[in-house]
DNA sequence: ATGGTGGCCTTGCCA
């Protein structure tokens, strides 16, 4: 099973270039985030011709995430079912597709250490686990992808020296990272290239950061065992974040054997 | 050097 992640900052803006992208990589699973479309709005059809079926968790404006899948979409959950109020903004659905409990989940940016959306983006990982607690068992075959707008290791950032006390790389971000990894997920990239510098998944629109490959690894493929032991290739498509109009982010791609 | 670019429900906010 080829299943990838991509932020495409705006569905909308980045339907043909998303188009483009299946047509060549053929994925069976993508989940998408930061669609910005309400929900009705999700090009359905389009995807359907290309022979996936789809669900959106959509809000319009912000947000929205979405699970596209040639190998059936079953048991649709769209937020957290672990009895809490629900969560105000579309950023997370789960379904199970050939077999594999998966989510697309858009973690909350943080805005700045200390502010309001950094409380959100902490109590949201923390949510994130619990559902996990609540609904699945490490055993299971769970792959949980996405932008989590967390970097877990200096490794994964182009300068540590710019980030200091930004988001994305504080203690508690990436504490709230790794309660999720000890649920019993693996960061599957990670696992394949254990030293690897310098390979991000988002750069910048700004200052040419892609071009100067200053970029932050903050998109993942996290799976159980029984799945990360099946991971033979992992890859991220750089040059989805080339040419013409393309998203700040480039799709992470994992292949299950 | 607090800039730069690109998305949206666009002249402000979010990333």
């Amino acid at each position: 099973m080829r299943i990838v992640t991509w932020n495409v900052n705006s569905l909308n803006a980045r339907l043909p270039r998303v188009r483009e992208w299946l047509e060549i990589m053929n994925p069976d699973v993508l989940c998408i985030q930061e669609t910005k479309l309400a929900e009705d709005a999700f090009p359905t059809s389009e995807f359907s011709e290309l022979g996936y079926e789809s669900v959106h968790h959509g809000q319009g404006q912000w947000n929205g995430v979405a699970i596209l899948s040639k190998v059936g979409i079953e048991d649709v959950v769209a937020g957290f079912s672990d009895g809490g109020d629900p969560d105000p903004d579309a950023r997370i659905i789960w379904a199970t597709c050939g077999g594999v409990r998966v989510a697309s989940a858009y973690i909350p940016n943080g805005r700045e250490v200390g502010h309001e959306h950094y409380a959100y983006k902490l109590s949201w990982l923390a949510r994130l686990k619990s559902h996990l607690e609540l609904n699945h068992d490490p055993k299971d075959s769970v792959a949980v992808l996405g932008d989590f707008n967390v970097a877990p290791e200096d490794k994964d950032v182009w300068d540590p020296k710019a980030f200091k006390g930004a988001t994305h790389v504080s203690k508690p971000e990436r504490d709230a990272f790794e309660e999720i990894l000890d649920w019993g997920l693996q960061d599957v990239f990670r696992n394949q290239y254990p030293s690897e510098e310098g390979l991000y998944t988002f750069w910048e629109y700004m200052a040419g950061r892609f071009h100067k490959r200053e970029g932050m690894r903050i998109d993942f493929i996290l799976a159980t065992k029984s799945l990360s032991t099946k991971c033979k290739l992992v890859l991220v498509d750089r040059n989805a974040r080339k040419g013409e109009k393309p998203s700040d982010h480039a799709p992470l791609l994992a292949e299950f054997v």
